[in-house]
DNA sequence: GCCGTTTTCGGCCCGACTGTTTTCAGTCG
């Protein structure tokens, strides 16, 4: 009977909460080295288990992190499905660790108390017992930090957790706008999270320079989006805001506004290294500056402290606490590709499927995104339920498309299809009628629970086609809502680089490619497009997201097709 | 438990804020 195949994500929740049992027992240092592996592994573009069995253990000691004894933790957990070390763990502290310490201020410390006292084990037992006011009478604790349990098992059941970064860059957009309306504002940016473009969202934080402090957190704590504050320090202010969301507001000395920039953008993981880094040239850094001795060290700009500390600058988008540092001491970050550089979309949907817009409109819209060609790509026949297009109809709109670019200046409307990948790797469209099309691009939709070797195999069926030149939304995950089909991308990688079809960042919801699966692709010669996947004329924004995700993979403009004048794309796109 | 521009042994990031405390532990980022 085969087993259940083991997951990094299981894995990486496995390291977390060892981590976690380690912490609660104050374990020097051996939390974190767990806890950096779990980050190593988040950041592989394959499983595990497809690693160990193309090269064995060899391909684990590389994970960043991960040394001999987690090395070999980490085998015992592919070739069994269990750790021993972890269940003795749970053996002596039967509850989930992992999820209790979700609740706000709750952390493995005060798990541990609440087990040992009151015996609890779930969520709810801990509810449960703030409810009947037995965590108020634990010798340390009281009212206020059982209130404050309460609170946060609250915001845990609510709309709370994280949000996709679409529904939340235009909430703090907008706070910033207000703020920097008063006019001692001087300085007012987004950091955290946020900054880093990351695809889900937890908390929103700002930082901010000002001659008049007072007045900012004044104005800031009126506004209309702020719904409560939880938190006030003379420089920190944490408030939940009306979306529900929660975020801190910093406001600091502006000479520091570099060193302060840099720690609340994070991420934890390579503030750490950075500080380390400071210590061993005998500096330190924080967010009140950068020190040498009691001497400070300008850093009114992040690209100062970088500087100081002997590195390139790190754009925000890859400072994950990775390879990021070490590839900067060798000066060796590539440019990443700027927001404002795409010529062309590539997957636009229109009235003639399941988009809102006519072709026209969505031209329109592209226009004032600034760009200067667009594909039409809407669905087919086999997408019933999208009112996909058979021939004729694709015809019909290609003789539509025509008319329209006689009308056009300046802007070309390119024919194109999102054709159907059909269970055995078949299109869902003739050959003929594909060959009437400026570009081919294909995905799937449907029968997507197959097995991971029938998923590879189709998609690289579909990719040996003649004609594909792209292949949109390559996993399938939609961000928080629907995780990927189970595929070999590192095989669909490859078949891409072979048949040379071009992979998409999908800037929708779906944010498809994963950053871990384009920078493979980068790597691996694979050439990348940026789409917004518009169903409607207000989704050209998308495009931002698909630029921010291919960033967090570390494209250049280079890597991005089309970031080129039509005439360029067109021609890297051929066969 | 990891790792090396001080190294294969001896280090291992920094500070703010809260709550329950008379000096600090826990959590967060």
């Amino acid at each position: 009977m085969p087993r259940k195949k083991i997951t990094n994500k299981q894995i990486i929740d496995i390291f977390r909460e060892i981590a976690l049992h380690l912490r609660a027992e104050d374990v020097a240092f051996k939390p974190r080295a767990y806890e950096v592996a779990a980050e190593g592994i988040a950041g592989l573009s394959d499983e595990l288990t497809d690693l160990y069995k193309e090269c064995g253990t060899k391909c684990i000691d590389d994970i960043p992190g991960v040394g001999k004894d987690l090395s070999a933790k980490i085998e015992e957990l592919l070739t069994t499905g269990k750790l021993d070390y972890y269940d003795q763990l749970k053996k002596k502290y039967p509850f989930d660790m992992l999820d209790i310490s979700r609740i706000q201020d709750v952390g493995p410390k005060t798990v541990f108390k609440l087990y040992r006292v009151l015996k609890v084990k779930t969520v709810a037992d801990v509810e449960r017992a703030a409810k009947q006011n037995k965590i108020a009478a634990i010798p340390g604790m009281g009212k206020k930090s059982q209130d404050k349990i309460l609170r946060g098992i609250e915001y845990l059941k609510g709309d709370a957790g994280r949000r996709i970064i679409h529904d939340v860059l235009p909430f703090a957009r907008g706070l910033v706008d207000k703020l920097k309306e008063i006019p001692s504002t001087i300085h007012i940016d987004i950091a955290g999270s946020l900054r880093r473009r990351k695809e889900t969202i937890g908390d929103i934080d700002l930082i901010a320079t000002t001659s008049k402090p007072k007045e900012l957190v004044r104005v800031f704590k009126a506004l209309r989006e702020v719904d409560q504050v939880l938190e006030e320090g003379p420089n920190k202010l944490m408030v939940r805001y009306v979306n529900g969301l929660q975020g801190d507001l910093l406001v600091l000395h502006p000479d520091e506004y570099g060193a302060t920039l840099v720690h609340f953008t994070g991420s934890r993981e390579h503030n750490i290294l950075l500080r380390e880094r400071a210590k061993r040239k005998h500096m330190k850094l924080s967010e009140h500056g950068l020190f040498k001795g009691k001497a400070r060290i300008t850093s009114r700009t992040e690209e100062q402290v970088y500087k100081h500390l002997g590195l390139q600058f790190i754009p925000p988008e890859i400072r994950v606490g990775a390879d990021e540092v070490e590839v900067a001491d060798k000066k060796k970050i590539p440019t990443l590709i700027p927001y404002d550089s795409l010529k062309g979309d590539l997957q636009v949907q229109t009235d003639w499927s399941d988009g809102t817009g006519s072709i026209e409109e969505m031209v329109h819209a592209a226009r004032e995104h600034g760009l200067s060609y667009m594909a039409v790509t809407d669905h087919t026949k086999g997408l019933t339920i999208a009112h996909g297009l058979d021939e004729k109809r694709l015809r019909q709109q290609g003789r539509e498309i025509d008319r329209l670019n006689k009308k056009l200046r300046g802007f070309t409307v390119l024919k194109s299809t999102e054709c159907d990948v059909l269970k055995d790797g078949r299109l869902d469209l003739s050959d003929s009628t594909l060959k009437t099309l400026d570009i081919v691009s294909i995905s799937v939709h449907s029968n997507t629970s197959m097995s991971k070797v029938d998923m590879t195999e189709r998609i690289i069926r579909a990719l040996k086609h003649p004609l594909v030149n792209i292949l949109f939304h390559p996993t399938g995950r939609v961000v928080a809502r629907r995780d990927a089909y189970e595929l070999n991308m590192s095989r669909v990688i490859r078949a891409c680089r072979e048949y040379h079809v071009a992979l998409e960042v999908n800037g929708s919801a779906r944010l498809d490619l994963h950053e871990a699966h384009i920078r493979q692709s980068i790597e691996e010669g694979v050439n990348l497009v940026i789409n917004s996947d518009a169903h409607d004329p207000s989704h050209f924004q998308n495009l931002e997201y698909g630029i921010a995700q291919a960033r967090r993979g570390w494209a250049t403009a280079a890597d991005i097709l089309n970031t080129k004048p039509l005439k360029g794309f067109l021609a890297a796109l051929k066969k």
